[in-house]
DNA sequence: CGATCTGTTGACAATGCTCAACGTTCGTGG
DNA sequence: CCACGAACGTTGAGCATTGTCAACAGATCG
């Protein structure tokens, strides 16, 4: 049924960032470390600065790894190996139902981390929607690090929760929402994790197939709630793959 | 909109968990149910082993928190000062969305600890379906033995990632089953966590109001796909708050 | 006994899915 | 260079599912 099963590009996991062990300590310093998502900076290998957040623990990776449109990054019950994180493009976490039938989870953007909720095996199937570039940290680095550093245990189970914050926020919007309602939702939370000032038009990666199997709809509800948000002045958009947020529209 | 806004019965939080004296009483004897397993094992205060699981925890509770059916436990966006074990009853965990319609994202029953996902504040409210009696732990001590433990740390990660498993579950019926198979899952799923054998009849604590919330259904939709189960032989009740999950039902 | 609450069932309308047709874009091959 | 087909998005028509409104039955309670 899904016709999406393109698979290419390198399959990293373990040998990417066998990193030496960041050890031990949990000093306190600051709370929001700025260093966002650079440029590959090479890490410097003698000097180890006790990582405070996940993200620090990114820095050492070695490389990145590119994904091509439509690869395959990790598979649903395929072991953990390693943690991402997102450097640049989109990333669908789905999963495949006995029917057949795909259910995308979420669509994961720059700075989005994958595997901070996946234990043992992955529970979903990540796939790159456009090009993808990531870096990884192997799965016994990460380890090591949570069990020296109880900070990073508490970050971890924050992201957690925000995972899970999100679904429940997904599971009341399919309970409730009429499909346009369900796809304004989807466009304005996606803008809004993309930082977009609401200014400018977002570029929508995915496919509206993609969308659909996002928010539980068929292509073409998916298709009509696009025209009943943009003949309602909702959104607009130039080209069906780019649109913009209208502000809130001044009802009675 | 919501009918069930029923508060009362005594509302703990901080008072009672704190370890001190339970201010306000939770006599309240019959109501429902004559109290499972209720009675409280005097902890013996000196003796402290190390807890290795979340459940240890629990073992130094004072005392058993009493609730009656439609009472409030915690309230969504109040400030998280427990964590709370079910030891006998079934919580339903749900927020309220802005238009005032509800949602329904679990019913927690005996053994589930109520908690290890809200960081802060509670996201979501939990309200008591029918006589529900709880043990708690005061979010300070949580912390010690989180800090203290690593162990106790995975065990929450652990117990959030099922959550997250389980919301993702419930996201992927919502999006694709039809209201009976919706239904059905619901059933199978909640006398699989009740420990049902199969055998015998599973008693439905909550109302067809609940069920619906939870479904993201009208409560006459949930009638009917009650109805459509039994006359298709999925199901059996012998009334209309208990039932048995039919064998598979042996299809051409 | 009447009032109320819950669950069930029916009739009708609204929403969304399926099937189908059409336009556009893009890549391939004549 | 153009024709063709494939893929994608859009739109329409008919049908299935579900929500809404309404009536009714049984249980509970005063």
């Amino acid at each position: 049924m899904t016709d999406s099963t393109a698979k290419s590009s390198t399959s990293p996991d373990l040998d990417a960032v066998t990193g030496q062990e960041p050890t031990h300590e949990n000093l306190y310093a600051e709370q929001k470390s700025p260093a966002r998502h650079a440029t590959r900076t090479p890490p410097p290998a003698h000097e180890k600065p006790e990582p405070q957040h996940l993200r620090d623990l990114f820095d050492n990776a070695t490389f990145e790894h590119h994904y091509q449109p439509d690869s395959t990054i990790v598979l649903h019950g395929d072991r953990v190996q390693a943690m991402y994180l997102i450097v640049s493009g989109t990333v669908r976490c789905c999963t495949i139902d006995p029917e057949g039938r795909r259910q995308i989870f979420r669509f994961a953007q720059k700075g989005a981390v994958l595997g901070v909720a996946d234990i043992d095996k992955w529970h979903f199937t990540a796939e790159a929607v456009d090009h993808v570039i990531l870096r990884s940290v192997a799965q016994s680095t990460l380890r090591q690090a949570l069990t020296a550093n109880p900070r990073l245990c508490q970050e971890l189970v924050t992201r957690i929760c925000e995972l899970l914050r999100k679904d429940e926020r997904q599971l009341l919007s399919l309970a409730h929402n009429k499909a346009p309602e369900r796809l304004l939702q989807f466009l304005t939370d996606f803008s809004a994790e993309r930082g977009a000032s609401g200014k400018s038009h977002v570029a929508l990666p995915m496919c509206r197939r993609d969308i659909a199997d996002h928010l539980g709809l068929s292509i073409e509800t998916v298709s009509r709630a696009f025209s009943t948000l943009k003949n309602s002045g909702q959104i607009e958009m130039p080209t069906f793959e780019s649109y913009r947020i209208c502000p809130p529209a001044p009802v009675a």
